[in-house]
DNA sequence: GTCGCTTATCGTCAACGTGACGAGTAGACT
DNA sequence: AGTCTACTCGTCACGTTGACGATAAGCGAC
């Protein structure tokens, strides 16, 4: 098929035109104060004001993730460490932007807690926000509530048979503190022996040789995630579905 | 950011420019004489000859499903009863076509066994292809390697989780002929007896009360997905992961 | 009819994974 | 030293799964 209305070919001697901008939204989930948190920016142009998910349109020889990274670093001035980068789903309604036909591949990210944002170049401002402050009503612009809704779903199913979790983590760590993301993210509470023999019978963390007290109490062997780790977990840790 | 040469704003007012052509990509998969199949067309324009996906660009007010199942349509004149529909992912690499900025997002489709594909009007011939036969090589226009590669993985372990091989079935099915979906898109045996018993305690089927002898032997009763299903098998039925 | 063929369906049993929870360990703090 | 914390190891009952025996119910050949 051919697209309609014409405005000129995109290269000489083909019959290819643009007929869509083309955007990369991003969802950085990272956990702070016992509770998942999501990047969120100030818009300015249209829908000033209004709060969104950080991202914009794609270069012309850019590829898809880079343009999501280009993007979080231009709106937020965040360096953050992003452990992990997956593309979600990509949206794609008519109407969904008002100004023209806007489609917009969304990326998931997580990142350790760590790096408070500051406002960019196209933003007001960039903050971290309770993701259960924002699941269930209407508070984002677009129809950026319902990738945000899509992006949590992921990274909650994705605990259960990957090594994702660790992402949420810093380099080394303790299998309770990896606990923690699992109870956080889940919103559910885990028997800590279950989960240490589990996790450390599962093959993708190897121990550093190193302990913490970080958390009080005896001191916990630290691990890390092994390099020849294939992303899966096997086998899966399923979650309660009642 | 805003793309660079622009040609015209998308609409009057607006700084939005359009700075790619977006397409759909379709994996129908289906299984035939005991194999998975996936619908291929032989492409007339660019690349003309070689096989590659069912496709093509989006119109302008067009959802993106709709406009898979337009081309799907278009292109192979199969009225297929599609029987699951789900995005994929999207496929933007700059330069994965020689002509312009294209960006195809792929839709995964399942159909039961049944009708012959026609050759449509954008397509010189459409046909099904034995899955097995692509794997591996690099048979396909474009990137259509990669992007079939994925449909299948993503069939493969949706099996898994889902009620996903229902979808290959007619209307009305028995457990075997389910169990020889399953055998089929994993290429493995599966014990009769043992995928009887959770089959059919998962919640998924109901008794239609008929009973076939099609596959022969002893009547096997006929089954049919419940309209209340959620879509997920629980529990899980997971293959062997060696 | 009945014998032998097919496939469907039910039952049994051991092995394993999991949830619930007791008990001991090793630091920090008073 | 005593107490508090959280980590780590063990135990046990229960449910699920894989392997497989046994029976049921049609079909075609004779």
């Amino acid at each position: 098929m051919v697209p309609p209305e014409p405005e000129a070919p995109a290269k000489p001697g083909f019959r290819v035109w643009y007929n869509c901008a083309l955007a990369v939204d991003i969802v950085l989930l990272t956990i702070r104060h016992e509770q998942l948190h999501v990047l969120l920016i100030n818009r300015s142009e249209p829908k000033a004001g209004q709060l969104a998910l950080p991202g914009g349109f794609v270069l012309p020889d850019e590829d898809l993730p880079d343009a999501a990274l280009r993007e979080l670093g231009d709106e937020t001035s965040v360096r953050v460490d992003v452990r992990h980068l997956e593309q979600l789903q990509t949206y794609g309604r008519p109407g969904r932007d008002p100004r023209a036909r806007v489609v917009s591949v969304a990326y998931l990210a997580i990142t350790p807690d760590l790096p408070e944002p500051r406002a960019g170049t196209d933003a007001v401002g960039a903050s971290w926000r309770p993701v259960r402050q924002l699941l269930g009503r209407s508070s984002l612009a677009f129809d950026h509530d319902t990738i945000v809704a899509d992006g949590v779903e992921r990274a909650r199913s994705k605990l259960e048979y990957s090594t994702l979790g660790a992402a949420f983590c810093p380099a080394d760590f303790t299998v309770a503190e990896l606990r923690r993301i699992y109870e956080i993210v889940w919103g559910t509470q885990l028997d800590p022996r279950n989960f240490h023999r589990k996790l450390t019978s599962a093959d993708f963390l190897e121990p550093t040789g190193e302990t913490t007290t970080r958390d009080g109490g005896r001191p916990a062997a630290l691990y890390r995630v092994r390099k020849d780790a294939t992303g899966i977990m096997n086998p899966p840790l399923l979650r309660k579905t009642d």
